[in-house]
DNA sequence: GTTCCGATTTTCT
DNA sequence: GAAAATCGGAACA
């Protein structure tokens, strides 16, 4: 019986252009194993954040234990808890010692739906990972991914054929600073994307 | 459909 | 003590 082995994305993918990476994030699977389930689904939104100039950035302020994950390697699992209540996953790209991320915003779950609806109380299938919190919420991710790389068999992307269109768009939920660039980019039109409808069309 | 607001905890000042 | 890479529910249109 044949058996189609999906193709993950190596280190060299993650080595690239940081809004170019962002961008060809879009579409691409994102696979996590927890408690021995495959949960899985095609990413509909990502946000670039580069270098310590960006003041949206977690590493504005300077290499600290918080964000110390920022500065590792491509590929590395950054994740960051935020209002009380939220986790944030981020790919780390760049040389080691570059802090440049990219939160991973919002995609349409394909496996473990089941899963999914369970930690987030919820039956709609799109927007069970809406948001960068309800993603990590639908996922169960946490602190214990942060620093963890994407080449294990804890988490990684698998490469896809994109269906859809590419829209970019300043960022959103950081206030004032840095929110103009635009560095957000989201499959178009795809009801699992967050944000405000201007910014999902 | 859109907009407004409170919750909650980690980190830094 | 204040801010924060957010969410969900309530109010309104």
């Amino acid at each position: 019986m044949g058996r189609i082995v999906a193709i993950r994305l190596s280190w060299r993918f993650f080595r690239g252009d940081p809004l170019d990476v962002a961008r060809r994030l879009i579409g691409k699977r994102l696979v996590v194993v927890g408690k021995g389930r495959r949960l899985a689904g095609r990413i509909t939104e990502t946000e670039a954040y580069i270098g310590t100039e960006d003041p949206a950035s977690h590493a504005f302020q300077g290499h600290r234990g918080a964000n110390d994950s920022m500065y590792g390697a491509p590929g590395t699992a950054y994740v960051y808890f935020t209002y009380g209540v939220h986790f944030m996953l981020n790919i780390v790209l760049g040389p080691r010692d570059y802090p440049c991320a990219i939160l991973i915003r919002a995609l349409m779950p394909e496996e473990g739906i089941d899963v999914m609806k369970r930690n987030r109380k919820t039956d709609k299938i799109n927007r069970l990972a809406s948001g960068p919190g309800n993603l990590c919420r639908a996922f169960g991710i946490d602190k214990r991914l942060d620093g963890c790389n994407f080449f294990g068999h804890a988490i990684w992307i698998e490469a896809t054929r994109l269906q859809g269109a590419i829209k970019t768009s300043g960022r959103i939920g950081i206030g004032d600073r840095g929110a103009e660039l635009p560095w957000r980019f989201y499959l178009a039109g795809h009801t699992s994307v967050s944000g405000p409808s201007r910014l999902r069309y």
